[in-house]
DNA sequence: TTAGTATTTCGTAAAAATACGAAACAAAGA
DNA sequence: TCTTTGTTTCGTATTTTTACGAAATACTAA
């Protein structure tokens, strides 16, 4: 990464390309309403295949928006509320909300 | 576009897009400060090729977020005000701000 | 131990994003 | 008319994103 930017740029960036697909949003949608689910929920909502639907989830847990708990044999998805609230506080400000 | 998601997503996603890149969150808070600026302007401050960040200013006109107003030889480019409230609008609700 | 369930990872293909330098452009000034 | 200035467009290369189906994984239940 560019040493250039400051971090609330590149956070900021980095929420904003997490939340940059449909699929995405809506999964956070989703969450936000019942703040946790299975996969399995999401990928009858979805028009996407199962594979495509668990890459989503893997990005949205790598920019640290939700969460995994295993729950066998599934897995149940939270949203990082920790996070959530920084990433809100981020496009709050940038946005002078 | 797949007609399964509502326009709301879409346009979340949309905006959010246009700013998971760094130079272009710079860029739109460099704009929020001042209202207005040159190309040449913004050049010297990022640390990319003209063009590129040509092609930066190119996606957030697409994105409605700004406009260029010709006034030769330079581009002053703006904030689309009217759009990016309502993007400001978008991200407040979905983000229950 | 075998079968079933929910989900991910792998392999891969196609499309989009990012970046650069060279060339083109359009208007102003010499 | 020629040159300079600020900027974009073009051509192109590399990387990343998005998508799918098949195979793997991990745990439960029979």
């Amino acid at each position: 990464m560019s040493n250039f930017y400051n971090s609330e740029q590149i956070n900021l960036a980095r929420w904003a390309k997490a939340l940059s697909h449909p699929a995405r949003v809506h999964i956070m949608q989703h969450l936000s309403k019942q703040s946790c689910c299975y996969s399995g929920d999401l990928a009858e909502d979805l028009p996407i295949a199962r594979s495509t639907l668990s890459q989503h989830l893997k990005e949205l847990k790598a920019a640290g928006l939700i969460q995994g708990e295993i729950n066998p044999p599934r897995i149940k998805y939270c949203i990082n509320k920790d996070n959530w609230e920084i990433a809100k506080k981020s496009f709050k400000s940038f946005m002078n909300l």
